[in-house]
DNA sequence: CGCTTGATTAGACGTCTGCCAAAATAGGCG
DNA sequence: CGCCTATTTTGGCAGACGTCTAATCAAGCG
């Protein structure tokens, strides 16, 4: 499973690739940190945007982007929407990543 | 460190978010996982340009991005150029996106 | 040397991305 | 209902991205 084990086949690497396309822009990695590590596990949209210099449609197209590669969820109740990450995916992720030994002892080549 | 635990701040989402950028194409994907899986750690470019359908020119230019972002390392040795994944990178990335508990155990909220 | 093979760089082209302002949708409340 | 706040959708624009062809750089060899 983790991407040095083997060599990822086409397919794979077409679902992977667009949830790390999402992770690769500072203000959505910091929405999903922001919204993944809050206490109670859901965010509201209103106190997320005002963490940013952004208007709010811009915070709404990156949480859409968040939401369509399964990183995160979205609940609306009443008039506030709430978002949660969804650890799975997370973890997925940081899986494919892994690297069997510790990365400090990487071996040295001549 | 993970993203889960506490709110990554600007700076470290600015640093971070050119590796998972550049992870976000499913060639680049391959690339690194065949790199990073080979045995011998190491794998010649020829071999690379024959896993796709793509010119030399864009593999280069791939390989360029994963350097840029110190995924990868490159050394020439006579004719041919050698590419190897750092661990260390990919450790460390990998790190960010860990989840506490395992993500199969997430609880249920009412 | 001059050629050949391996790899990168330069330049061009269409597409995608991130941002904003403006407008639309959703829900609550007087 | 009509309005107000929260959020999303639409449309437009400048810049970035992925790909190619053509040209250039590197190294080995006859």
């Amino acid at each position: 499973m983790p991407l040095v084990s083997e060599p990822l086949n086409a397919g794979q690497a077409e679902r992977l690739a667009p949830s790390f396309k999402a992770l690769g822009d500072p203000v959505r990695l910091r929405l999903l940190s922001l919204i993944a590590s809050h206490a109670g596990g859901e965010v509201c949209v209103c106190d997320l945007t005002d963490a940013f210099d952004l208007t709010a449609p811009t915070i709404s197209h990156h949480l859409k982007v968040l939401k369509e590669t399964g990183l995160v969820t979205a609940e609306r109740r009443g008039t506030w929407v709430y978002y949660r990450a969804r650890a799975e995916a997370l973890g997925l992720l940081s899986a494919v990543l892994a690297v069997p030994q510790p990365a400090v002892l990487q071996e040295s080549n001549a």
